[in-house]
DNA sequence: CCAGAGGTGAACAGATCGGTAAATGTTGAG
DNA sequence: CTCAACATTTACCGATCTGTTCACCTCTGG
């Protein structure tokens, strides 16, 4: 299978994924949508769980590419772009198709802490507080650390809300609050 | 069955589905470890979904009356109760067996917005807002409505990175940032 | 032309899924 | 004691689950 076509299977597993959850998405149906033989997928993925690994890493390196390089659009300033990232969610959920965290539906479907899927959810949350802190040492505010925990709370509220609620009122919600923990 | 044995049964599925996901978990399973006979659990609930919208009710009924009691009990104004809400939420994710939220994960399993699972997990959140707006009210907050949206934000956030990193911290960290919405 | 690699569909395990039928207790009221 | 109403056990249904096997197809390099 060509690099090419390995990674077409793991975009189209990834929406089927999202779109119906990880147990209620059978392999079968995996293999007919994607074209791809459950032989081959077989092949390629030892077990359904690496296959979802596998779309775990696609999803969080284009989630992460996709929401920093939105903030870097939306605002020059760390301060700035922080605060963008609430903008730029709720772009995110007026999306066709927006379900919510894909990495919060893996971690409330896979709770085990031992599960390698469980790890590499909140692995995904880990990598963006990191970011959030590094823009915030940028901002020289008082407790970078605190403070991109903080944001990252908002982030996750914001999103659960948005998807339990089917709307995006969530984002500007969350933004209001930002603006207090960013103006001191 | 009498009204006793049914509720331990929908208590018992509820401790099953919390644990183990809803999908995850077969009747087989729930005939299992409640002690009731598959037949009897469908003589009293026609499918698995009203099951779960039984254990659900039961979810938010007692998870309601736990925090609001605890709200009341750790302070007296009604500022102080909005406060309290993330020391009690502590106390909860210091629980054994703590995984987060069942509604999100609900919500999460059974994404569709027709489907009366997903309608009412979001209704559970309703009516948190619904207290919350209650106590900003008579805390006299300029925007009672917007504050109790954004406490609710802080609270499903902290909630969701509770169970996500196996630690509490995410309640004094959402509680840091209520305090300076609260001080307005 | 041929060997080998990699793909396919289809059938097949063996288990489990939600849900049901029928026969066998068990129990309490008259 | 008797009878009706209930609960239970046991087996079963067809469908679906993850994962495998197998016989076949197709392409490519030598």
């Amino acid at each position: 299978m060509s690099q090419n076509k390995r990674a077409e299977l793991i975009r189209k597993a990834l929406l089927l994924f999202y779109r119906n959850g990880f147990h209620a998405t059978g392999m079968d149906l995996v293999a007919k949508e994607t074209g791809v033989s459950k032989t081959s997928i077989y092949k390629h993925f030892r077990t359904k769980d690496e296959l979802i690994l596998a779309v775990l890493r696609l999803r969080d390196e284009s989630f992460r590419n996709w929401l920093f390089r939105r903030m870097e659009e939306l605002a020059d300033t760390p301060q700035g772009q922080l605060l963008a990232m609430f903008d730029a969610l709720e772009e995110w959920f007026l999306e066709d198709g927006f379900q919510g965290c894909m990495f919060i539906k893996a971690s409330a479907e896979f709770q085990d802490p031992n599960d390698a899927i469980n790890a590499q959810a909140y692995a995904h949350k880990r990598m963006l507080v990191d970011h959030f802190e590094a823009l915030a040492t940028q901002a020289k505010a008082d407790d970078p650390h605190a403070l991109a925990r903080q944001l990252l709370l908002l982030k996750e509220g914001a999103i659960v809300i948005a998807a339990m609620s089917h709307t995006k009122d969530a984002a500007r919600e969350a933004k209001s609050v930002a603006n207090h923990l960013l103006a001191n």
